[in-house]
DNA sequence: CATGAATGAGATTTCATTCAT
DNA sequence: CATGAATGAAATCTCATTCAT
């Protein structure tokens, strides 16, 4: 299984209300929240502004949406590498690499964007509070901790080490995200050289 | 002499000038472009929306002054490291530490807001071609080259090694302006794994 | 068929956007086009002023729009003499009065106003090379070369007496437009006595 | 003697009003009274916007005194006709070259100018219950009647005759004035078969 | 469900006017 | 007198949202 996926996390019931999120996640990540008009996301998904008013009540409201299905998405994915049968270093790598090379980065420049959309309703803080990097921290602590009992993860301040990671891949996904030519997606082995050895 | 300092960079001519520049940088970096409201800006430097307007014929002049500024001032600090009188690997640290330590996060903010603002006038797509990744990978390159041959950069294609090192940098100093909570700046040793060995 | 009438030459497909532009050239003839506030037009229109932009870009492109027209219908009703089953004075004299009698009043004060609005964009200034004086003179000239063969038309110049008489004309339009009480518009003999003789 | 020129008219005893006066009448005229802002003023005078209201109190005020001494200036010329040792149709000939070739079209277009912007202060519509047409025709009716009873002037209503001659007088000025190259501004004679015969 | 015309609140921009220098 | 920076009210324009069809 493949975390963050789009085509999956999207498959709402709806035909019509899927189209007009994938859209919406789309138009969002490439031109900012503010940046979205309603008009170019009806454009994108092929409908009428009007429509997208019959899926969601306000512009908000998708916001809100998609930065849960966003959140809640690479939270899980995240948490899913506990049951893996695989080590410590090897669930790290699978992580990276399903960031990296999946559909998700439209969610990490969304996540972003709405982070900095200081003027979001508060709903949206909640989840920002809840899934917190401490969260994420919290969940790849036990992961690193055997990393370097094991001798394959540099030493040091491991939370640290764990939030600096994200960051990073955060950071990676969202000057990347849309469509720029400008910069370049590390390659895994080059992104595990910042937490190993 | 610390490279993409805001405070020397915005020494213009004109203080009332400066002072709006400095606010509209801010309030971009903060709000986003399009979430940045002229009242806000005018509001953030003390003035009037219409002195705004005296010193910027338009929202967009704005934007496409500061960006350029951005663009010429990370350039220029990178190509000063040729004539510095240290090592490769300490230019390559000083250059990591000068980008993290300093103010000049809100640039790489501003700069990829206006990367993803597709409607922006064309005036600000030659500065994007002018200064492109190639042109920071030019300048570069026999900086790592030289750590190459020292045996203190990681061997393989430097193109790649470069353009996302830089990516790398530019995306963590992205997801952590706007004063948010959530990511973490690396430390700069952590960077360096990145490119050395 | 009556040349110039505002009836017909705004039947527009769309209802609403005729009704606009109605109140458009009704605003603009009488209080000029920097006069004319869109809240102005709206008002006029019994509309919002949204809906103006609805169906209209901006101000310029509803100005543009509408002295095309006036442009159009004075051309194409200044041709249509050509055909007509009468005599050489008979044809003047019908335009003299289709001009005088007709609702076109409006028309011809709008062009007035559009010429004398040096910043109107460059569109505007390709209609009026196109229906340039030298165009409408072509038109009238056969007519008034027979005038003359015929003894019923000053000797002299034609292309003087030509594009005199449509100053006149538009002239005496155009003070006379917007329900001013302080001129009077000439009777048609004494117009035709300016050509005459 | 010739009536309504500029040059004199405008000889204020203090020279910089002459040269702000001169600009805003200039200014006026060609871009309509909304149309001219103080800054295009101030820029044709050759001085600053804040010297403008040294000598004004506001725009409105600038319009009111040019209008008045437009009219002004274009009555008294007509009413100095009456003492002029010439033949009647001379002193129609004589009044018809001074306005067809002096300056004084910019006082006929800022006429046109101030009576369509229905906004203006209340004050100039006292000028021009005063200057009405009416005052003009009773000027110049001695004049014609002794032309018609000479034989020189064109039978019928005088009252409409001369209203008519002062409103096709009116409107080629206005029309030509702003340095367009589409209309034509007759020769004396021409006009002088408006009325003659 | 679906459309897109219509609205109105709010954003950008302009400009007459003021005022410190 | 003279300047032009500074202001604020009003204009143009945008767009989220509603609603009749």
């Amino acid at each position: 299984m493949v975390p963050l996926n789009n085509e999956q996390i999207l498959q709402v019931r709806d035909e019509r209300k899927e189209q007009i999120m994938r859209a919406a996640l789309k138009v969002f990540a490439e031109r900012g929240i503010e940046g979205s008009k309603i008009s170019m996301i009806a454009a994108e998904a092929g409908v009428s502004q009007g429509l997208f008013y019959h899926y969601f009540k306000s512009k908000d409201e998708a916001v809100i949406t998609l930065v849960q299905i966003a959140l809640e998405a690479s939270y899980s994915a995240t948490k899913s590498l506990q049951d893996m049968p695989i080590s410590s270093l090897e669930k790290i790598r699978f992580l990276t690499q399903s960031i990296i090379e999946d559909g998700g980065k439209y969610y990490f420049l969304l996540i972003h964007q709405a982070r900095i959309s200081e003027d979001l309703p508060d709903q949206i803080k909640v989840f920002f509070s809840q899934y917190s990097m401490k969260a994420y921290v919290d969940l790849m602590m036990p992961i690193f901790e055997e990393g370097q009992r094991e001798g394959v993860i540099a030493a040091g301040d491991l939370e640290k080490l764990i939030s600096s990671y994200f960051s990073i891949l955060s950071g990676v996904m969202v000057v990347n995200a849309g469509g720029s030519s400008l910069y370049t997606i590390p390659e895994v082995e080059m992104i595990m050289r910042l937490v190993t050895k």
